[in-house]
DNA sequence: CTATAACCGAGACGGTACGTCAGGTCTTCGC
DNA sequence: GCGAAGACCTGACGTACCGTCTCGGTTATAG
């Protein structure tokens, strides 16, 4: 999306990017984005609310969704939290909680409109997927690592799978709305999720927590 | 969507609707889902496409997003099969295979454009939740229901989030692509949401199977 | 235009012609035109504001123009009122004046609308002509004659000119709006129309009356 | 209509005006209305007759009158040709007659069509006021002026009104089509104009110039 | 200290589709 | 069969954005 300016040769002749200009669009994107969906969404609101002209907007970013996948990245800089609580089923509540909460909010509600936009789009749907989603999916993969080397699930568990048995009920719910995300739902996801794929060991420990209380 | 005539006293005055038009409608529609995303489709292109006025479709659907899910489910009637193999494992195995090959499909492509059309009209993602999402939820929870019986999963099991377990993964993988959906990996998705909810008993003969081979 | 049923057979089967229908299309035509210039008007206001069917207007009138002039004309019950002063001139002013007067009134105003809505109407054209400028024309072309009787103006003048001397100032300054219509202003207009024909005789009375002042 | 910019600093920032498009619409609507009267013509033949699109009209011209309007008087350039032959009467005649051609003309013919839609559009009935009518008078008057110096007409004659008796019967009869405009009937109308106002020595003059014949 | 080059804002351009309105035709029911 | 009701196809309305295209001006590096 945007030119990794620091290892090419800035040499060009000519005025460079202008900064300003590249701030003002996206930080009004960003703005636009809490008043109305992706889909509503226009260059020339955009351009008219940074005081920019389009041409600017279509000289270096590809469509609307790239500029807002810009500003959605630019505004989520705080890193991702994995917890680390020594239990696999904790870690990922946790970790399923905090993810639910920010898509729930006012920034995060994008996450669903960028998968939304990526259905009628393969070119950003690819983009999305690389800058966003992958990214995020390895950073929280060593909870399922760590849980392999403690033993609490299985050496041949595949992550990938294991993380769509913990993210993909959430992303349906968010999407569609046939039901709601509270903290019980969460931990029932979580838990399924985690007996799912537990060793037998892991398994029979849950079993004797639950029965103690 | 259309009002329900055909119980209803016909004594209103005027010219009826007309059956032909309706049917060019949906026909075009679909046909033109096949070529489109449902993003690029226009109320314009179908009354085309039709053969009818613009404003024939502005009477009686709210947007293109309804044609749309109107000639979806027209060409649905074929009503949901729900396995039944006595073995819970299996029939989950087979539903989400099934649903798996008909979203794949050109007509069950539609079904990502609806969730994603949900995301920025709130209208229309109550009429797909009531039209087609919960009614094919309500027709498959039969699946849990017997295996709550045939004591192959705890009584007080949530069928919504055991059912999520299932179909989210799914879903997640054809909206973003970021797996494949292979007969293997639908294989382990039902697996894992079947590991999830299962009683010790059927754990154990599940352990027990497996092992034999 | 307007059915002449009097004396038609009224032994046709089927139902007859609604008076009630044919008198509430008139009277909403009436009232509309006084809310808005002809060329706004509307079939289907008209039919809305009457309680009528769209199509029993087009089946007794040929175009909204059509419903227009006979509104107007029934509305225009009151007999052309032709002075009788003994004075060529005199009569000429009078007329005038009360043509202005109504032209400009409420009710008067449709008349440039009807003239105008014939510029691009033929047949509107050819209907407006014998229906209602030719006979007003044949009313009033009396005061013309009985000049010519009493020898104010030469035997062989052309009325038809004449009149057109007198009206054709009026309706310009109506429709362009490029002069006022005062009571000055139409004394000259019939005063110069007077002279423009009057006979030598009759001119040098006219003289003489105006040098006594 | 169009800013008269030529005088003006073009410091206006943006793309300019393009003249292309401009003398597109002009031409595209000249043709046009030579096909239909104006109350048939619609923009968006315009636009695609000219190769343009809405928009550019709808910024530059307030209607389909105003760009009629400006294809009418971009097209009459050549000026106004106001006789002096040296007779007031004459003068009149060669007027009328020639004021006559053209309106019967095909590119003439608009005039009444702007008149009458005149009638129902103010806004448009100031602008043909100011921009067309007004201009011709102004440009003809000289004729009554002469007129006065020459002693052919009384001094305290009011030319507007003067004009109007010239005038009037031709529009009339242009709009209304009771009576034809023949040369004889021109003649007529011209010499009923002229003796309206004639000095009593003018009128003299003629008398005694007609009966010699 | 120019010259060249790329950038920028502004905004006009040819288009496409929007959702609405009315036109004129048709089809039904009830009187 | 007439008249109301109203659905039908058609096509123009005026608006909003699309993505492209000039403009005048600005800000860099290269010569």
């Amino acid at each position: 999306m945007q030119p990794a300016v620091s290892l090419q040769r800035n040499k060009s002749a000519g005025r460079p990017r202008s900064t300003e200009s590249e701030a003002a669009v996206i930080i009004a994107t960003a703005e636009l984005l809490k008043e109305m969906p992706l889909r509503d969404l226009t260059i020339e609101e955009i351009a008219r609310r940074a005081g920019v002209g389009k041409q600017t907007i279509y000289k270096w970013w590809k469509s609307k969704s790239a500029v807002a996948l810009d500003a959605f990245c630019k505004a989520m800089l705080t890193e991702v939290e994995v917890p680390d609580t020594g239990s696999f089923l904790e870690d990922m509540v946790k970790q399923l909680r905090s993810v639910t909460r920010f898509y729930k909010s006012a920034a995060g509600s994008a996450f669903c409109q960028f998968l939304a936009e990526a259905q009628s789009d393969g070119e950003f749907k690819r983009t999305f997927l690389n800058v966003f989603l992958k990214p995020r999916r390895d950073a929280v993969r060593v909870i399922w690592e760590r849980a392999i080397q403690r033993n609490e699930i299985a050496a041949d568990t595949d992550p990938e799978i294991a993380m769509d048995n913990l993210y993909g009920p959430l992303i349906f719910r968010l999407m569609s709305g046939h039901g709601s995300l509270s903290e019980s739902v969460t931990r029932q996801i979580a838990r399924n999720a985690f007996l799912g794929i537990a060793t037998e060991k892991a398994h029979a420990a849950y079993r004797k927590r639950t029965s103690e209380r």
